[in-house]
DNA sequence: AAGAGACAG
DNA sequence: TTCCAGCTGTCTCTTA
């Protein structure tokens, strides 16, 4: 619910004066201006910042509720500010271009609006708002400030809120608090203290915003803390709070907004007045703003959008249907849910997909499920619709109150169970696992859904490489057709409602089109497969994986949050230091995080050497660069990358790990997208579970709070060198297949063949640089990245290369036949059959088309070891079933299986789950070199590795 | 929304 | 000769 809709009650209700909006124009433009992407009319005037600002004021006087109202701009660039401190907002650059003409194009939409549209010359829009907001507060009357800006954050009080219209979110005190450490009182005090770069505010050096709230909370409030500065215990702060305590009383006044502007509209006039309608069609066209219009028109003829009735709904109001006649039935009485049951058993297939209320399936509840049997014909059945949108009125039933008729969630689902876990029956679903998942919980019914097929999988397998598989985008694709999305029917951002609160008629085209497209889909694309030669790739590879992943899902895996915790209490204190230090390095307060300010410091003001890089023209300070740096001995660029690492522990791993703990079970449950990525492998993500750190000893602590319930231990298993051996059998080298059938170091192997040192006499140099082209042939390295990644001259690493190919010709001869291959066909396959498409083969841009060309080398080594993991983890639970074993998989991480295991079956859970790993590729493809799984379990993930 | 950076295999 | 310079991902933060 968004603060837009609360006419609050208070002091002043019997009077009717009771609510002001007070819209910061000036903010909104620029926010406006960067987040759309540019338009322009026909004549050539940019209109974006417009077009954002109109349908601003189109959603204002739509929803607004209160009585008084008024945008207010900022006049030109100087203000009384400017003569208490000469630079204030002196580092403001010009508007750019592309904006200027729009700034008076948007006071004509506020007036096309009816709306009051303020501005005074010498005052800041913040100011005449802060003026306004403390007139109407005097009245008793409600305010709110529309704008995200942090200026007018000190205004927030009782009765005073804000409204960021962007975020489509309500700013409070608590909003305040988290922004500044202090309530809005408090917050002139630690501004003028922390100062602010962008406004050119100076503060007091050495001091942000968080060590500002701290010594404002121990101090009460500037004045004290100013006269007290002595007491400060570090030496460095006490100075500079000493020395800079004038600057802090100056940044007080710039920062402080002015409540008592004498201004020339009184309050009384800015009233809410209708507009008129001519007058905002005519700007809107003016503007060419076609959605809009179409949008304006549509609500001026309202009046006919009730539906037909509780009957069903013929004929797909709304969306448009070029494929010809479609009916989309609403499914409300348990007759016609038996009908289409028996459809769906009498075709043998049926399309079926889901609505839920929240796309994380462990969290979401069952609202809906639509299916199809034939083109064009669909139904859904609302299971769990409450009443939203008022659509009681617009069925004009009873109004019992209960939600709008639907039948019961249960006596449903006990009519769809049988025919969703029918063998005989076919469901096909596009992201079947999602599906499966929901329905499979406990909570929804606890329907296993079986057999499936997946129209996403099949697009992935056919076309995977050349676009995305979503349903939207297959079926433009596919059919051209343009499906309703899912922000039209829900709205998005804060207004968002849940899919439960969308009316029933608006819910049946929306849903009932997602099962008639999947229908269609599993008709082109099915008969595809077979045609292409890669039926086997879909029934061996990715449909049965389907049932695999959504177990493991699932199952989840339990985390113990308290050593997270922990260890991010740790992290923030160890940060703050960090930050301490740096900026005291840097002479002066910056924001760490932002490589933009961290270059400008490091190459600008201390004057290292760097460069500046790529289009945005800022400089590039990437670990490798700040690692040269430290190496010469700097400070700084150190402590950064300490900082960077902590940062990112805390913020991506330690505090989200946390919040993505599921209540419920007590464990994480990652999603596992299954066409995410072009090779075949899988990915992880919501969280990725993928990309716990494991290399820096720091990072690794992380995978002790990944534990196993009492009784079990963890178990993970590892492919050795899967990739490498790939290479080895796929280019057919001879010598490497020796050594991997002879258990040798691979890259010690490498190096005495490629340098002529022989085994015995190997040195750690050697075999580093060894190791680093045999990483590097597998992603088809350069002699300048070679020489880079080992620390040579890239002539030296040309002749290792040349050393390299002359040894292991294979190798070569592989790479220039792949790429051929690619160009022939616009694909490479994997040694099981997978196609992985490269599109960009034959790019006439040379760095695009060697981009391509490194990709065609990397995907078919990549994508052979992907599908060797995905059928061992297709064979895995049958055979611990046969074995007895109550083992769980839980996750997959590329080349390794994770597994919680019960104690006492951990060495034969080892010995199946090995057995398997190693026997993957068999019998489809005989591997000319051994597959090795490695083996270890712990209490925890770090210790199982 | 895009870029930069950092984490994994 | 020019291009750029190692593949596959996800997540967070900043900035325009």
């Amino acid at each position: 619910m968004t603060d837009l809709a609360i006419p609050e009650d208070q002091t002043a209700a019997s009077n009717g004066d009771n609510h002001l909006y007070l819209v910061d124009g000036s903010g909104y433009i620029f926010r406006a201006f960067h987040a759309l992407p540019s338009m322009n009319r026909s004549d050539g005037t940019p209109t974006n910042a417009v077009f954002g600002f109109t349908n601003m004021l189109l959603k204002l006087v739509e929803d607004i509720e209160a009585d008084h109202v008024a945008v207010i701009f900022d006049t030109k660039r100087l203000t009384f500010r400017n003569e208490i401190f000469a630079d204030y907002k002196a580092n403001r650059d010009e508007p750019p271009e592309d904006l200027r003409p729009q700034f008076s194009l948007i006071r004509d939409a506020v007036r096309a609006f009816n709306v009051p549209c303020l501005e005074m010359e010498g005052y800041e829009a913040d100011d005449l708002i802060a003026t306004y907001a403390r007139q109407a507060k005097e009245k008793g009357m409600r305010v709110t400030i529309v704008s995200s800006d942090k200026d007018l954050m000190q205004l927030v009080d009782d009765g005073v809120d804000m409204y960021d219209p962007m975020k489509n979110r309500a700013i409070g005190r608590d909003e305040v608090f988290e922004k500044f450490g202090v309530g809005p009182e408090k917050v002139v005090d630690v501004q003028s203290l922390a100062g602010d770069s962008v406004d050119n505010v100076p503060g007091v050096p050495g001091i942000g915003i968080k060590t500002a709230a701290q010594l404002i909370n121990e101090y009460g409030d500037l004045d004290t803390l100013l006269a007290r500065a002595e007491e400060i215990k570090q030496p460095k702060r006490r100075q500079n709070l000493i020395e800079f305590a004038e600057q802090a009383r100056i940044s007080r006044e710039l920062v402080r907004l002015k409540d008592d502007v004498s201004v020339e509209e009184p309050l009384e006039r800015l009233t809410v007045e209708d507009p008129d309608d001519a007058t905002v069609l005519s700007f809107l066209k003016e503007m060419e703003f076609k959605r809009l219009i179409a949008r304006f028109e549509a609500e001026l003829s309202d009046g006919g959008a009730a539906s037909a009735g509780g009957g069903p709904v013929e004929g797909s109001v709304g969306s448009p249907s070029p494929e010809g006649d479609v009916a989309y039935e609403l499914v409300q009485e348990i007759a016609d849910l038996e009908r289409w049951i028996a459809l769906a058993r009498a075709e043998g297939t049926v399309a079926v997909d889901t609505e839920t209320s929240s796309l994380n399936a462990m969290r979401a509840e069952l609202v809906g499920v639509s299916m199809s049997v034939v083109p064009g014909k669909a139904c859904y059945i609302p299971l769990g619709h409450t009443d939203g949108e008022a659509q009681g009125s617009l069925l004009g039933d009873s109004g019992n109150g209960d939600g709008p008729k639907q039948i019961p969630r249960d006596k449903a689902l006990g009519l769809l169970k049988p025919l969703f876990e029918d063998p005989s029956v076919l469901k096909v679903l596009h992201n079947a696992k999602y599906d499966l998942l929901v329905l499979a919980r406990g909570a929804n019914g606890g329907v296993n859904v079986t057999p499936v097929d997946d129209t996403m999988c099949m697009s992935y397998v056919l076309e995977g490489g050349l676009h995305g598989h979503g349903l939207d985008e297959l079926s433009e694709l596919h059919f051209g057709h343009t499906n309703i999305k899912f922000a039209d029917v829900c709205g998005k951002g804060k207004t968002q409602i849940p899919f439960s609160a969308v009316a029933l008629d608006k819910a049946l085209d929306y849903a009932a089109e997602d099962a008639d497209m999947t229908v269609r889909l599993h008709r082109t694309l099915r008969p595809e497969l077979p045609k292409a030669g890669l039926l086997t790739v879909y029934e061996t590879l990715e449909r049965p994986l389907i049932p695999v992943l959504t177990r493991m899902e699932k199952a989840g895996i339990k985390v113990d949050p308290q050593i997270l915790r922990d260890m991010s209490k740790d992290f923030e204190k160890r940060l703050d230091e960090l930050a301490v230090e740096i900026h005291k390095l840097a002479g002066e307060e910056f924001n760490i995080g932002s490589p933009k300010q961290l270059g400008e410091i490091l190459f600008d003001r201390m004057g290292l050497p760097g460069g500046k890089k790529g289009k945005t023209g800022a400089y590039a300070t990437g670990a490798e660069i700040l690692e040269d740096l430290a190496a010469q001995g700097h400070d700084l660029p150190a402590r950064v990358l300490d900082w960077r690492q902590l940062s990112k522990l805390k913020s991506t791993y330690t505090d989200a790990l946390v919040e993505a703990i599921n209540p419920e079970t007590g464990r994480i449950h990652t999603s596992y997208s299954m066409t995410g990525a072009s090779t075949g492998r899988l990915s992880s993500n919501d969280p990725n579970l993928q990309n716990i750190p494991i290399r820096s000893e720091e990072g690794r602590k992380i995978r002790t709070a990944f534990v196993a319930e009492p009784g079990n231990k963890l178990l993970a298993v590892d492919y050795s060198q899967i990739e490498l051996r790939l290479v080895a059998h796929i280019a057919n080298i001879e010598s490497l297949k020796q050594a991997f059938r002879d258990g040798i170091d691979i890259h010690a192997q490498t190096a005495s063949e490629v340098f002529g040192v022989p085994l015995a006499e190997m040195d750690p140099i050697t075999r580093r640089n060894a190791k680093a082209i045999n990483f590097g042939i597998i992603y088809g390295i350069s002699a300048f990245g070679l020489a880079r990644q080992i620390g040579t001259e890239p002539g030296v690493a040309k002749k290792y290369i040349d050393a390299y190919f002359e040894r292991f010709p294979g190798i070569r001869d592989y790479m220039n036949e792949t790429k051929a291959a690619a160009r022939e066909t616009g694909y490479v396959t994997t040694i099981f059959g997978r196609r992985v498409h490269i599109p960009g083969i034959k790019d006439n841009n040379p760095a695009r088309r060697a981009f391509s060309e490194r990709a065609a080398i990397n995907a078919p080594i990549q994508g052979s070891a992907a599908d060797v993991i995905k059928r061992a983890m297709v064979r895995i639970n049958p055979a611990l079933a046969d074995a007895g074993l109550a083992a769980k998989m839980l996750l997959q991480v590329h080349d390794e299986l994770l597994f919680e295991v019960p104690e006492a079956e951990i060495e034969k859970t080892t010995e199946v789950v090995r057995r398997v790993m190693e026997s993957a590729a068999e019998p489809v493809v005989e591997l000319s070199v051994p597959l090795v799984a490695d083996a270890g379990t712990g209490d925890s993930w770090a210790e199982a590795h």
